[in-house]
DNA sequence: GACCGCAGTCAACACCATGTCGAGTCGAAT
DNA sequence: ATTCGACTCGACATGGTGTTGACTGCGGTC
């Protein structure tokens, strides 16, 4: 197997065992060294010795520090998704005072923090086929996001602003898996590929044209139908 | 390198070497155990050796069927897509009868082929990540349908049936890459996915309302706007 | 009917990445 | 000064991949 040794149930760090002190640094160069690599070429063709070679350790010590090549991988995804859950920001809070504006700002923020981690992102789709941690952690964050749009799109059409239509769950799924395959293939840039400009507004159009039936959905106006 | 080694110019069969005799049943049953191996764990645990004790053959042999194991599943997929692709047949051309049940009629038949082989487009799937032979394939399979859709849509618009919008073909991009993520979550079962029973009539509505604004689009009327 | 060539076969080998073990070093606390 | 635990690595075991070289058997050829 090549899988994670993270002891499943709960993993307070994903990184050391135990205790903090010097070799503090020594966890973040062999980060960075990943970041670094990844950046130059697939992470199936960086081996462990070249991770730890990078941070000035041996390929035992390595073994101190993480489980595993994949964890390292995963260590870097946690910061990721992090971030994206922050970028999120009140963003949803806001969506009735303007929805074309508030959504197009969403999927912008979302798109310029996997933007900024491309590198990260793509290994970690390559990874998701053969690693079952990282999946497991990837749909732990796409549901997050699913149930915050599926809230989102059953808000608008309390406030009569969306039709009904799709259960809002499915829908939620459908945009959040397009989204996810639409930027990786930009990122990636094989098979056929939005261009990065024009991506956000791309999506954007089909987040709109499915929740509202229209590119141009009806502002605040707290009432039902105007 | 874990690249197939087909002499990337031309590849007019992508197993054995030259010619053809007993080999034949060899070569198939190497594909046959492929596919029933598939069926119950993933490729990545699946080895060469595997393959070549399940077709009756040592592992040097296995070598002269087939360059490498990803190679075998390439010839899989080579089959899927063939099989896709005549299953489209001349749904396109009869789009303007009945938009709604051509297009339904159009990602059912995707639905039935990938689902009839998900073992197969799975563990595609999962070594696109690090095989670029895969990859290049799938792409120009991709690009095919792209360019089918994006060849409907503008015909839509032209006869006056969807309104003009995003760029057909980035358009196409989207919603093919929409199809091809949901189906892959529906059929791994892992993370947030749309249940198989309604995976069809949920990539439908989004197809329709991105395409024509409605789930409802007007039907034959050669005309403009009635 | 001896000879060639070639499809087909495999035991044995070379190679490389992963993961583990046991024997260390060194600094802080006792 | 001793002990303890964080930290380190040389050396090894394992397991999968790809290659080599020798062998078999059969169809054609003079």
């Amino acid at each position: 197997m090549t899988t994670a040794r993270t002891p499943t149930g709960a993993a307070p760090t994903r990184g050391r065992r135990a205790g903090r002190s010097t070799g503090d640094d020594r966890e973040t160069a062999i980060l960075a060294t990943a970041e670094r690599l990844l950046a130059e070429r697939p992470f199936a063709d960086i081996s462990i010795d070249d991770l730890a070679r990078g941070a000035g350790i041996s390929r035992p010590t390595f073994y101190f520090y993480f489980p595993s090549k994949d964890a390292v991988l995963l260590t870097l995804l946690d910061r990721v998704t992090e971030e994206a859950d922050a970028a999120a920001g009140d963003v949803f809070e806001r969506l009735a005072e303007d929805p074309r504006a508030h959504w197009r700002e969403l999927i912008a923020r979302f798109h310029a923090t996997f933007g900024g981690h491309r590198d990260v992102v793509l290994a970690c789709a390559q990874v998701r086929g053969t690693n079952a941690e990282v999946r497991r952690l990837w749909a732990e964050v796409l549901e997050r996001w699913v149930r915050a749009v599926q809230a989102a799109i059953e808000a608008e059409r309390a406030r009569g602003a969306a039709p009904d239509g799709l259960p809002a769950r499915d829908l939620a799924i459908a945009l959040n898996s397009m989204n996810e395959r639409v930027w990786y293939a930009t990122f990636a840039g094989d098979g056929p590929a939005v261009a990065e400009r024009d991506v956000v507004d791309v999506l954007l159009d089909v987040w709109l044209t499915a929740i509202y039936r229209t590119t141009t959905p009806p502002v605040t106006t707290s009432g039902g139908t105007p």
